[in-house]
DNA sequence: TTTGAGACTTGCGCGGAAAGCT
DNA sequence: AGCTTTCCGCGCAAGTCTCAAA
């Protein structure tokens, strides 16, 4: 009977059940996860787990709820309600006999209807069921100059109308960069400004070098100055602004979660730099407006407002995508979205997806090598080129290397977009055969360069693919990366160029740790051969910063620092020296004992002092960042940590904590990339 | 097969906040 | 407390990859 009034309480709810799946699917995790025991349900669970904080909150309303259903009778009419009640629940109960088989069979089917939704939630292309939020932040409106701070023309002042204005200051606020003396930047910027002067203007303003930003580059700076001096009360105040604006517009809510948005705020008008070489520099990036907006989010959520007097482009409810907002910037016409923080459960459960396509990709990486090796032989040259590109992306971690659009980005390449003046052969090179030195320009205009022997068949294979041609031809004529990706599909399911990244990244971290961690180490020592390791991943990855400006004083000074600390020792040891003679004519076992103590902490300073030195020197070109956040499973990281004793937050601070929450949760000392 | 839009991940540099030092 | 150094989070550019229509 129990049973069966459950049952009937859970009818009662069938709308409940509808309109809260996600509430309800907890619930029945909750009660239900005993019966299930696959593999792939469990790290579901485990996975489900880091976001727990939201599902209690969930779960207590809903307790609430309940509470408020049973607390509804009052005292004076109880005894005529007691029979009431008693005369109702008997014919309750005969309804419910009645009624039994079809609320059974109602059951099952629900349930099944609810698994069955569960299991497809993740592939059928839907990415949430409700998603509500209060749209982007918009940049604040433009601010006129005073008065006093003038625009020169050919020696003499000039008032600009506002929207010119606006853009003359983009370019005076950057007179300090070098960029602005690049020819054409200089002439990107020159086109774009004039669109947005007025016919007079247009008329009078025909050369840019004689137009004098000066003071009102002057006038910017006195600004930032100000800024910085400005009181704390000040300050504080606009730290409150801030915060106000994040709690307002920074969250957004997602299938019963809270989540935190990446980008909220829409970029702001200004001239575009782009990286490395690039044609475009110099352009205007407009100011984007409501009416440029399209809203994504659900149907029946509380619509965001556009501000007073405009309108969104549109507002659709597309639950196949994961972003909120989007927009076409007027550069490369290219689409810009505002999306979650990388802590949100959406961006989280991919990011364990991507470890697990490329742990997937370690079961049969064998086999691929293998098929390669064996096409470098193939009669097609076609695929001889995709077997050496192949050879190239998992050797070297290069990037697939997609065409570009000539003229419209920076001359960059990468794998499959290699051209024949990016590579040189070298038959014989020092004591090494087959060399093959790289020379390129990839992504972000970082260069890449690289001398590595390689295998006969492979150098064979270049040697043919370079014949007849010119330096701008392509290396790879044959290939692109549709035809690559094609290829490594038909291997693996899921597989792309890029998995073979993130695989090589991963399993090198997991193999140097195994192999630099010493047992016996100190903390600080175990955390530089994590760093290490780290930086054998980004040494792969190619991952360069430029050296700190400040790097070699920096380095100078710790330098000193660790000279002192030398002599410091020296001297504590004298200490101990003349302490211990002392001993032994006047039994003094204290000031030894202190003096030993302080040898040994000096001796551990130092220790700290070398290893941050060593750590740091090793790390002036490379940036580990990227790597640390893009590649490296975290499951490998928290189970070192585990195993190490090592605390977790001297690897990840808080947000690379909140992005890994799940990895935290999920992997113990023993996980196996 | 080609092309391009669209969606999402990866990447570096910068500025301000926090931490460290005197 | 005041200054310097380091760290962190953000901004936004630049990749990868998918899908669908021409």
């Amino acid at each position: 009977k129990i049973f069966l009034a459950w049952i009937y309480n859970a009818t009662k709810q069938v709308n409940f059940f509808f309109i809260d799946t996600h509430k309800h699917k907890d619930k029945h995790k909750d009660k239900d996860h005993r019966h299930k025991d696959h593999k792939k349900d469990k790290e579901r669970e485990k996975f489900k787990h880091s976001n727990s904080e939201h599902k209690e909150h969930s779960e207590k309303k809903h307790r609430d709820k309940e509470k408020l259903k049973h607390s509804d009778g009052s005292s004076d009419k109880h005894r005529e309600k007691h029979k009431e009640k008693d005369r109702e629940k008997r014919r309750e109960e005969k309804v419910l006999d009645a009624i039994f088989p079809f609320t059974l069979m109602g059951c099952v089917l629900l349930w099944f209807v609810v698994i069955r939704w569960e299991e497809e939630r993740y592939t059928d292309g839907s990415k949430w069921r409700f998603l509500e939020h209060k749209g982007p932040v918009f940049a604040p409106p433009y601010e006129p100059l005073p008065d006093k701070v003038k625009f020169y023309y050919d020696g003499k002042p000039m008032k600009l109308s506002a929207p010119a204005e606006e853009v003359a200051t983009f370019f005076a606020k950057m007179l300090d960069h070098e960029y602005t003396t690049k020819e054409i930047f200089r002439k990107n910027f020159f086109k774009d400004w004039r669109k947005e002067m007025t016919s007079e203007e247009k008329s009078k303003i025909t050369d840019l070098n004689k137009c004098n930003f000066s003071e009102i580059n002057e006038y910017f700076k006195a600004q930032s100055e100000a800024r910085k001096q400005m009181s704390k009360e000040e300050k504080q105040k606009i730290k409150e602004e801030n915060e106000r604006l994040l709690q307002e517009y920074g969250f957004c809510v997602m299938d019963n979660h809270k989540e935190r948005i990446g980008n909220f705020r829409i970029e702001p008008p200004g001239l575009f730099r782009g990286r490395g070489d690039h044609p475009k520099m110099g352009m205007l990036k407009r100011r984007i407006r409501p009416e440029d907006i399209i809203i994504n989010c659900s149907k029946d959520s509380k619509h965001p407002k556009p501000p007073p007097g405009t309108k969104w482009k549109e507002v659709r409810h597309d639950n196949k995508v994961t972003w909120l907002a989007s927009w076409t910037e007027n550069i490369q016409g290219s689409i810009k979205y505002i999306m979650l923080n990388p802590s949100s459960r959406i961006k989280g459960e991919k990011d364990w997806q991507k470890y697990e396509t490329a742990r997937r990709l370690k079961k049969c990486v064998d086999r691929i090598r293998a098929q390669y090796r064996e096409d470098w032989k193939s009669k097609e040259m076609k695929i001889r080129q995709r077997a050496v590109a192949l050879y190239f992306i998992d050797k070297l971690a290069l990037r697939a290397g997609n065409e570009k659009e000539e003229g419209e980005t920076a001359d960059t390449v990468g794998c499959c977009s290699l051209r024949v003046e990016h590579v040189k052969l070298y038959p014989k090179m020092d004591d090494q055969e087959y060399v093959v030195e790289f020379d390129f320009l990839g992504k972000d205009s970082i260069r890449y360069y690289n001398k590595i022997p390689v295998e006969k068949r492979v150098f064979k294979n270049l040697q043919l693919f370079l014949e007849n041609k010119q330096p701008e031809d392509d290396l790879f004529d044959r290939l692109n990366t549709s035809i690559l990706n094609k290829h490594l599909q038909e291997l693996m399911d899921g597989l792309t160029a890029k998995v073979f990244r993130t695989y090589n990244a991963s399993i090198t971290l997991q193999q140097q740790l195994k192999e630099l961690t010493c047992p016996d180490d100190s903390i600080p020592a175990k955390i530089l051969s994590y760093n290490r390791a780290n930086r054998a991943v980004a040494i792969l990855c190619n991952h360069q910063r430029a050296p700190p400006k400040t790097f070699e004083k920096s380095m100078q000074n710790l330098q000193s620092k660790i000279d002192e600390k030398q002599n410091q020792l020296s001297a504590a040891r004298k200490q101990l020296k003349a302490a211990k003679a002392d001993h032994k004519a006047s039994h003094d076992d204290k000031t030894v004992e202190v003096k030993r103590k302080a040898v040994q902490r000096i001796e551990e300073q130092l220790m700290k002092l070398q290893v941050q030195a060593t750590d740091r020197e090793e790390n002036k070109q490379i940036a580990l960042g990227t790597s640390k956040l893009n590649y490296l499973d975290p499951r490998i990281s928290v189970a070192w940590c585990k195993k190490w004793g090592i605390p977790i937050e001297k690897i990840y601070n808080k947000t690379q904590r909140e992005k890994f929450a799940w990895a935290i949760d999920m992997a113990e000392k023993d996980y196996e990339f």
